[in-house]
DNA sequence: ACAGAAAACAGGAATGATTACTGTTTTTAA
DNA sequence: TTAAAAACAGTAATCATTCCTGTTTTCTGT
């Protein structure tokens, strides 16, 4: 359904959110790469993103500044945004929520929860 | 510092937002606000949600589809998205993180967090 | 109440992330 | 090997949001 499984720059893409923990957005992603695959295109780079989410592969974690940033972690953990850098950090574990047991049980059907904190790094704060 | 602090338009933008319940995007409180103020235009409607979340009157609670949608309850508390009618709901309460006190003990600053589950809203599975 | 000065505004142009389109290249499967 | 399917490059289009400029509203001191 999803087409063919394998393509050089597909596999390309994956490993680069994957290998790294920078939480990147498409932009990010495509200035990694456009040494390595010159003729790599943006679109491709946003196509194959679009596709990692569908087969949940990767999660979009926040907006930050106008770009999406993106995680290949799909374990359930929440996200730091600094407001100073814009840097995004994992947090180990998510909340476990009664708010979850609740829905559920109201006839909502939860397929992601998203728990993200803003405020300012400790980088930043003490710089 | 923020200027001053009346402006009819201003005022009527904060109503329309502050007596929905519907987490509204600037577009929406604009098409609300067209007929009764005429020469609405839609910069204003963003400079002034731009201006309330700084003010810290508005909290940005989800993009949308594209859209950033608000909610003038600043209060603590997490949202539900459906993703299939695009609707927003406010949940009653959000849970108290011991990633909070974990952060802050880190060095982290927290000023605000952003709790969201995406899913599929009870009208629309029944439907 | 009146007159600048400051802020807010309308309207439209600009920005910038993301998506869509079209012709070409790569991958697949037989 | 070869034709069909999928992926791609490159570029144009979309669309939410921001910026700019000249005008209007609000404020503040008299």
């Amino acid at each position: 359904m999803t087409g063919h499984n394998f393509s050089s720059k597909r596999e390309a893409i994956f490993k680069t959110i994957a290998s790294t923990k920078s939480h990147p957005s498409a932009k990010w992603v495509y200035e990694q790469l456009k040494d390595e695959i010159p003729n790599l295109s943006l679109g491709t780079v946003y196509r194959n993103i679009a596709l990692f989410k569908e087969q949940g592969r990767v999660i979009a974690v926040a907006n930050v500044d106008g770009e999406e940033r993106i995680d290949a972690d799909v374990t359930d953990h929440a996200h730091f945004v600094c407001e100073c850098c814009n840097g995004v950090y994992d947090l180990v574990s998510s909340e476990q929520s009664p708010l979850e047991k609740e829905l559920s049980q109201n006839g909502f059907e939860i397929t992601r929860k998203n728990v993200v904190f803003y405020g300012i790094c400790q980088k930043c704060s003490t710089n």
